[in-house]
DNA sequence: TCTTGTTGTCAACGGCCGTTGACAAACTCG
DNA sequence: CGAGTTTGTCAACGGCCGTTGACAACAAGA
């Protein structure tokens, strides 16, 4: 009998906080299942706003989605806070301390890589956020193939991680693993002129 | 005026091959787009069938794709044609060689690896198919573990060079990136014992 | 006060989806 | 031939989706 008040809440009229409770929203909601199947009603909800506005703040949901793709991985911080023969553990370290903070960003991006909508947007945060400063960073022959195949490795290890959640990784000794991630890392930091490593 | 005439094809009332002809264009659909995108109309007008016949034959969608998400890496093959020293190589070499082909198998799981519809049966695949024969083969100290991350890196790859198709990977020297990746892959293949390696 | 613009609410639209059930056509076997 | 089964066709269902436009509540300026 009593009318269903899904969210009476008195909002206070404020249409910034209603936008930054919509991206707060959807960072959420974004992380935990990809694109197609994250719905802006959903996000809504989470942000006890009506679907119509977020539609009328951002436009549409491709919209939406670019707003909260913007570079932020602090590839800069990271290549500065430590010398380059501790670079590999720094970033694998780096990964795995925001995998564990909600929500995770960089899940939103492995979420979402396959859906047509959603990679421009993706390809153009790791080429800007990632490649591009490592590959400077790295210097000497093949400097961008090789920030990619690093940028490849956590990605992988990312995937099956968090995404696929294969057992081996996700029940492993963290300590165990990222030595073993950074140290394959790291070797391909130090590749710097051999093309081809001793044989 | 004329009826538009979308496949009156005089199918031969052969159900096998029906049923044949569906797999191969969800085939085909799936290692385009992912699981979401991917529709069954879509599927039926490339097997040149009628939507509902897939529904019939398949069950659902899902059940659909379960079927064709059977592990089909020949990675006892790969195993013992060739020594143990070699074995990054012809790993990566494979999974070069593949890529080429159309349809690709590996691009359908890494294209609905991140919905929750899919991805239990991809999780599957990976460890019947890739993980666990290889963790066998590798023996000695967190040979899992090893196996994971080997296929860690393999998709990493894969998911930056075909799907989100990062520049520096898709436009590389085939043979560069293959030795680069294979010397990571093999490094891991032999540390058997040194949980911690030279440093 | 009245007016004007902002902010939030509501209901509906058209579209695509996976799935189902009724029916027609073709083949099989008696 | 006639009955029964398989195979394919067609139209519709209910549901969810992103998006839109009309309207109410409120705030601020005249």
């Amino acid at each position: 009998m009593a009318k269903k008040a899904p969210t009476p809440v008195k909002r206070s009229r404020d249409s910034e906080a209603t936008k930054a409770a919509i991206l707060d929203a959807a960072h959420f909601c974004f992380a935990r299942k990809n694109y197609e199947q994250t719905g802006l009603r959903e996000i809504a909800a989470k942000a006890k706003v009506d679907v119509a506005l977020v539609s009328r703040y951002f436009g549409s949901k491709q919209k939406l989605f670019a707003t909260i793709m913007k570079p932020d991985f602090p590839m800069l911080q990271i290549l500065n806070e430590g010398g380059r023969e501790t670079l590999g553990k720094r970033l694998v370290r780096f990964l795995f301390k925001r995998a564990e903070t909600k929500p995770d960003s960089l899940l939103q991006m492995l979420h979402s890589a396959a859906s047509s909508e959603a990679s421009p947007m993706i390809r153009n945060r790791i080429e800007v956020g990632f490649i591009a400063p490592l590959s400077l960073y790295l210097g000497g022959d093949h400097a961008t193939e090789r920030a990619s195949l690093i940028c490849s490795y956590l990605i992988g290890v990312s995937t099956l991680r968090q995404v696929i959640r294969c057992p081996a990784l996700v029940g492993c000794e963290t300590e165990y693993l990222i030595d073993a991630i950074a140290n394959v890392i790291q070797s391909e930091i130090n590749s710097d002129r051999d093309t081809i490593p001793p044989n």
